[in-house]
DNA sequence: AATAGATTTAGAATTATTCTAAATCCTACT
DNA sequence: AGTAGGATTTAGAATAATTCTAAATCTATT
């Protein structure tokens, strides 16, 4: 019942708000980040938008995720040295990393937990994000 | 008045627990990052020794680093895809990275409230660490 | 002293990403 | 409609951090 995913024309909202035009290999490598939410590398999204635009080049790809980064579309997110991952859950959140599988996990964050851990900054510390990875195993129930 | 860094008896302890051996490359690594705790690339460390060490090589340095992390005397901190650097500070703790700068802080975690932050995770979920990163700016009292 | 294993080393290799410069595409004017 | 000018895409080269490889060296123990 609900449109099929109205959420392109938020990116041609945000896209014009930051004076950049929608192009095919925008809207399609926003639509493969909101279509399957596992936080792909840039590697993970070329092969998927491939499918549907076959021509896309990964250096291409490299630029349509840095200009969903850019307009606040999607959130990069990085484990360790491992690749970048994209996220288009704009909610403010955790992220859990499974070491065994590398699969990533969106864990929600309670919004007065997250004044609470920014009112452990001493005065002088501006913070403008608090990024929050838990590491460790997922079990069969979740 | 305090011993001259008795903390390379720790370090040959630590090796020796887990079945290695101490050598003037770990022991020099591991006190050049005691020495100037401002979160140093790896390549920051290699600049450092050399003045000690004048032969050491830049992958021995990593190797070293790795394995003071191995045994628990070092933490590997990164911030976003930037070069790994290391921290001789073992007590929990968050990092904040001014990214004007590139400066690095340690920020105290109250053991309540990581506590609290662990307990966000849903059932299923089985952190062994984790990690908090501010980014934003300093000021200058501080 | 000999052996075996640990460690160090230089340089090659790898990986993810960014850069470069040319080609293509739009948009807005004329 | 035609074209100038900028934005975008592209392939491939370049870069940066790190890891790998294989040989050399060291060290503890026989």
């Amino acid at each position: 019942m609900t449109p099929n995913l109205p959420n392109s024309e938020a990116l041609a909202q945000k896209l014009a708000h930051s004076g950049l035009r929608n192009t095919p290999q925008r809207e399609v490598v926003y639509k493969a980040l909101l279509t399957k939410r596992d936080h792909p590398t840039a590697d993970d999204v070329h092969a998927r938008v491939r499918a549907e635009l076959n021509s896309i080049s990964l250096a291409t790809v490299y630029n349509c995720l840095e200009t969903l980064v850019q307009c606040d579309l999607v959130r990069a997110v990085n484990f360790e040295r491992g690749p970048t991952r994209y996220c288009p859950n704009l909610e403010p959140h955790a992220h859990f990393h499974d070491e065994a599988t590398g699969a990533t996990f969106d864990i929600d964050l309670p919004a007065d937990l997250i004044a609470k851990i920014k009112d452990v900054l001493p005065s002088g510390y501006d913070a403008e994000a608090v990024d929050i990875i838990f590491r460790g195993k997922t079990t069969a129930a979740r």
